[in-house]
DNA sequence: GTAATGTTTTACCAATCGGTCAAATTATCG
DNA sequence: CGATAATTTGACCGATTGGTAAAACATTAC
């Protein structure tokens, strides 16, 4: 009789690590476009070309699987953040932020879309590691971030709405990504958006940013 | 035997008008957190107050009720940039666009959360509008801010994605709501986000387009 | 080999889904 | 009042939901 469901102390076969990947490959396709509530184990099955039981021999629950993918996501999430630099030139850091949480919009747009599903749906799932991990991160830069304004090297400005408005600016381009096409409509001005995007928000922000006279 | 549904010529009854709009205030409740796959016709009818079948004889469908959300909200949505005045004073229209953006953020959170609930699940029942009338009033509004732009008045800047970052920065508040509440926590600072917001993004707004001797 | 384990399938379950129906109830109008 | 139309309810339907049981099948270890 087999113990159920890899309760072995190792992961042992290439098979199960390799359908595992193959299930949450399939979940963040549809989880990423219709949430949670609105998942089906069945999709996520058909999508991973097994059969639904199948599939439960791997993740016990629907649960398990999108803990699992949001875990993952969380994680990687906040690199760029984490690489954010006390000791680097402030307007480098802030630049280089801005242009890698870009590229994240760009390569992961279901990451993105998975998460801002969650957030939206009142993060019932990750309301702790908000309130945890994630704020304890985020007060820590917005206090470099502080203190680079206090000794002049950047403009002085509530440093945790500025990293809203640089998470939301970049992530727009995942989230809403159906829209930004819609809008640019499929002339050439559509294909290049990342970039243009990149010239503009790093426009914006470093021209909000460089101390002037007046402030 | 009743003529079901409504369908006289007229909307006779108050008691019709009272009920839609109740069903109506509690699918916004629902859909707003859950998208449309999420959300069952029992969970807005237990909000509403009423038995199911009672529900479905004033909206046939889910899709109906959905559809009538969506339509207000699409028109009301897009008032604030309907506004966007071409022969007012360039910065003196942007700052209250950027402001009217954030007060619907701040006090109609469900429905901007529904809006991005529909474009995160592909925009299926809105593609068209998006293509249509929304493409065509941004188109309209871009050639404005681009017509300041050439004239000096502002720096110049593609207007697309002027308007994709005021649109996301200010939903970001309503959408995200439970993050940002998470990360300023519920000392001092969250209470007044939304003014803080405001200072912020007009200031950040206002400095990138004030034509500077570089640009 | 064979025995033990790991994997997949078939058949199934109770609960919930969107929605219908007809009868019961209530409001409205003359 | 009575009649007619509007509203509400309870019982119900077939399909789908998340998940299980057990047996069939495949793989590995010895």
């Amino acid at each position: 009789m087999a113990i159920p469901r890899a309760a072995k102390t190792q992961r042992r076969t290439r098979i199960q690590e390799e359908k595992e990947e193959r299930i949450l490959e399939a979940a963040l396709d549809v989880f990423s476009v219709s949430g949670f509530r609105g998942t089906t184990i069945d999709q996520i099955a058909e999508a991973a070309g097994m059969s639904k039981p199948n599939l439960l021999y791997y993740f016990r629950t629907k649960e398990a699987i999108h803990r699992q993918l949001i875990d993952r996501v969380l994680d990687t999430w906040l690199e760029p953040l984490r690489a954010f630099n006390a000791e680097g030139n402030p307007e480098a850091e802030i630049r280089s932020y801005i242009r890698r949480k870009l590229e994240m919009a760009r390569d992961f747009p279901r990451e993105s879309r998975l998460f801002a599903n969650e957030i939206l749906q009142g993060a019932p799932h990750i309301e702790d590691e908000l309130k945890g991990p994630l704020k304890d991160l985020v007060d820590e830069k917005a206090e470099v971030i502080r203190t680079w304004a206090r000794a002049g090297k950047i403009a002085k400005c509530d440093p945790y709405h500025l990293i809203f408005s640089i998470w939301s600016t970049t992530q727009h381009y995942a989230d809403f990504d159906v829209q930004v096409r819609a809008v640019l409509g499929h002339n050439l001005s559509g294909e290049g958006r990342f970039e243009d995007a990149a010239r503009f928000l790093e426009k914006l922000f470093m021209d909000g940013l460089r101390v002037t006279a007046t402030s």
